[in-house]
DNA sequence: GTTCGCGTGATGTGATCACAAAGGCATCAT
DNA sequence: ATGATGCCTTTGTGATCACATCACGCGAAC
């Protein structure tokens, strides 16, 4: 999800295990379940990787957090209080804080700590868990995504998106989430 | 999925094993799957048991059903010819049948069937899973949802969705598939 | 130099086992 | 009659093993 492996990135049973000092059982189970959340691919032999999404895919994708996170975050709008908006500040300075370091796996994390931190507030667990599973998926590509768009400053959205908070404003809230969770997708095409 | 299960069946991962003659392994592979997808519940003790959906939950699941189906069926509508609406009459006369036999199970078989039919015209598999895993969260509880509305006839909203494809009315389409996907979860609130 | 074929090492699968924990049931005390 | 307590069965977990399959690389032939 944080993209600490890029796409197409190939994982073994016995070494999962290794790594996390278990057998081979658990290791099994990780991945199966990983792979039923389209989070890994498992080829037709039994291999197993990280997804490398088509654009067709990502586009599709894009559209599911374009559907998704907009009614998280108005279901979450009547219950964000200061104390909220404050912690969704205090992780966006973070946000700026990884872009400094060119961490682009750090950034992706609190990118969408932030994000959660919001949807949390929505009570809605299915439709958070689905938008995850998003995540999940797309992690790998948004680490390569990341590497092309050199990012100077934290993202532009996430201002919008705090100051209709602010205001109450939910047509400008939606906008806002939605324009912020398909802008950098649509930096891949091609 | 199909309401095989009602809504809090335990189940044992010897019992799954020994009705489909497997060991342990694969079975509990099955299961965890089924978990991560939110099909079965998992106690904290590690029993696994079909869930019982809070009203809450169910509200959720609809209303993603609400924002899900619509969009597969737009981007179906211009991909769905003859063949495919013929098939789709075929699958909703079935459904008469299962009405007549009172079979539960078989209706709610062929109604997702109906519904899937037409959504895999629109080439966009990430959707269709999501929607799937929707359905299977769904699935003991829509048996129990089946047992009190005592069908005489199939779905309305079925003849509506054919009649909006026929006339290519995006709109009209979009409504029919909405409110056939949340008519009944409305049911179950109480 | 390229391509085909073979063999070896690596990898996933399913089964079985030992163990710990949880649940259920019977028994006993009040 | 009801509640608690202790034991025994059931159940999930993690480890290990044997086996089939696949992939990769080496080598030989053209």
């Amino acid at each position: 999800m944080h993209g600490e492996l890029g796409p197409g990135e190939a994982l073994t049973l016995r070494g999962i295990a290794k790594t996390y000092d278990v057998s081979m059982t658990p290791a099994r189970e990780s991945v199966r379940r990983l792979v039923a959340e389209g989070a890994l691919f498992l080829s037709s032999s039994g291999r197993v990787s990280t997804p490398e999404l088509s654009n067709e895919r990502i586009e599709e994708l894009a559209t599911l957090r374009a559907m998704l996170e907009p009614e998280l975050a108005t279901r979450a709008l009547p219950r964000a209080h200061f104390a909220l908006i404050e912690r969704l500040e205090t992780i966006n300075n973070g946000i700026s804080q990884m872009v400094a370091r060119h961490d682009a796996s750090g950034y992706i994390r609190m990118n969408l700590e932030f994000h959660r931190t919001l949807y949390l507030r929505a009570q809605a667990p299915a439709m958070l868990a689905m938008t995850e599973t998003v995540w999940l998926q797309l992690g790998p590509t948004m680490r390569a995504l990341y590497g092309r768009l050199n990012r100077t400053e934290p993202p532009y959205h996430h201002r919008l998106i705090l100051a209709a908070l602010k205001a109450g404003d939910d047509p400008g809230l939606r906008l806002a989430v939605r324009t912020d969770a398909t802008q950098g997708l649509r930096m891949l095409k091609g």
